[in-house]
DNA sequence: CAGCAGGGGGCGT
DNA sequence: CGCCCCCTGCTGT
């Protein structure tokens, strides 16, 4: 690798990593920005995940104009829903074998992509079905492997709602991955050495540690058992039900009140709990978009409030998920919402010209960083004044200018900075570029101000400065 | 201690 | 107004 040589930088676990966080928003209910209603449940989930594994989704989302949409799911059980949601976040449902079919109609129905596979016979399904074991590589790549061993589980197949919050046990890179991995179990259905060779060695080791530590937390885990396969019959059956249904209960129940105290309409709701869409005719056999009521009031604003948290709890890391985040399309709200992370409302009305030739992405990416930056202490941007607590200090009668918004003249388009002058933003830009102009012309160093250099220079060639000075 | 980054004065155009 | 330069505080090693 010599000079200029590109570098490649790679994230170990990203997949796994991805699919945790992914599964953890939606445990979370961080940004959700659809709800699906199935028999009285409630799962708010992501148009981002639904879409992606679902064209079915895509284009409901493409002609839904409505910020949170409300679908119901008339012709499915929530169990299902929840098994393809599974699916969907985590890349692997665990079906039991009787399931299996309708679960597969279901996914047909929704055409998710890797499960519904029309052409075939339930039947080849099934023994397709054989990869959840090859699926849980990845399970073993998961930041958090947490599954429990539920000897008897073989005896509660018809219970699939585990599977809802199975995710981080086995996140999956994509479902587009999950069907071909399909594929590749057809030719070698049984041979399960194969488990964990697709992973990296550095995940292997971290998550084998993840294992043991589970292991010796709940008395009975092996690693080997992220190989479902071999306690359990090639439908592995959930292993996590009664830790999972626990939480879906403590989530639907505020799901139902806030949803239901913002004025959504949910149609007529059963004596046992069904949903009844007041509105369906049955001629159409899944869903229908209930209403858009269930939006911005109640909603966006907790949205945005949440954001700047998950952020720090759910994108843990420093690279996070920014870039991903910021393929949504309605980041305006939700970068507001980070870029609010530092407390200072100020922040709404420089953002508000941000210019828009920075992708959204980048822009969030570099916000959070130097708002994590001015949270460090390095600016005092919290309230009040904008303007560094370092000018404070260093001349208290200097700062005399009144720091108000008629006075800023120079925005740093990718951060709430702001300056005076041009110069200095011309500095602070270079922080955010890269740019290092300045260069050693005896060491590699490079400097982004030139001061900054010739502080170097003095230090370290002093006697080049000294022949310099003299001539 | 070295480096980074922000503030601000001075000067030329 | 832009550029140059210097000073200074903070942070990481």
């Amino acid at each position: 690798m010599g000079d200029g040589g590109l570098l490649s930088l790679s994230w170990n676990n990203h997949k796994a990593t991805f699919c945790h966080i992914l599964s953890t928003l939606r445990e979370k209910e961080r940004y959700t920005d659809v709800t699906l209603a199935c028999e009285g449940k409630f799962y708010p989930v992501h148009k981002l995940v639904l879409s992606t594994c679902s064209e079915y989704f895509e284009s409901m989302f493409e002609h839904t104009p409505c910020k949170h949409p409300i679908i119901v799911l008339k012709d499915l059980k929530s169990d299902e829903v929840e098994s393809l949601l599974s699916y969907m976040y985590a890349g692997v449902v665990n079906v039991a074998q009787n399931d299996l079919a309708r679960l597969i109609k279901a996914a047909e129905l929704l055409k998710v992509k890797g499960l519904a596979v029309p052409d075939e016979p339930p039947q080849e399904v099934e023994n397709r079905k054989n990869s959840p074991p090859r699926s849980s590589r990845d399970d073993r790549s998961s930041p958090h492997p947490k599954r429990r061993r539920r000897d008897d589980s073989d005896g509660v197949a018809g219970e699939q709602h585990g599977t809802n919050a199975s995710p981080p046990a086995s996140p999956r890179t994509s479902p587009y991955h999950a069907a071909s991995e399909f594929h590749q179990d057809n030719s070698r259905t049984h041979n399960e050495g194969h488990v964990s060779e697709h992973r990296t060695e550095k995940s292997i080791d971290r998550l084998e540690h993840d294992v043991r530590s589970d292991a010796k937390s709940t008395g009975d885990l092996n690693p080997d058992q992220h190989n479902p396969a071999k306690p359990c019959s090639p439908l592995q059956v959930m292993l996590e039900e009664t830790l999972v249904k626990e939480e879906i209960m403590d989530h639907l129940p505020e799901d139902k009140d806030s949803l239901m105290g913002s004025g959504m309409d949910y149609g007529s709701m059963t004596s046992d709990g069904r949903l009844e869409n007041s509105s369906s005719d049955g001629g159409t056999q899944e869903h229908q978009l209930l209403s858009a009521k269930y939006e911005q009031q109640s909603l966006a604003p907790s949205q945005t409030h949440h954001l700047p948290e998950a952020v720090v709890e759910a994108l843990a890391g420093p690279s996070g998920m920014q870039g991903w985040l910021g393929g949504g399309g309605d980041m305006s709200g939700t970068f507001s919402g980070v870029d609010s992370y530092g407390g200072d409302s100020r922040h709404q009305d420089l953002r508000q010209p941000l210019p828009t030739q920075q992708p959204q992405a980048h822009q969030m990416a570099l916000a959070m960083n130097s708002e994590k930056k001015y949270s460090m202490g390095r600016l005092a941007v919290v309230g009040g004044c904008p303007k560094s607590t370092v000018g404070n200090e260093q001349k208290p009668e200097g700062h005399v200018r009144p720091w108000t918004s008629h006075i800023k003249k120079f925005e740093c388009t990718y951060c709430s900075y702001f300056t005076i002058t041009s110069t200095n933003l011309m500095n602070h830009l270079r922080t955010h570029t890269g740019e290092k102009p300045f260069a050693c012309v005896y060491c590699p160093y490079r400097s982004t101000q030139k001061g900054n250099l010739k502080t170097h220079m003095n230090k370290h060639h002093a006697e080049y400065m000294a022949l310099r000075n003299s001539q």
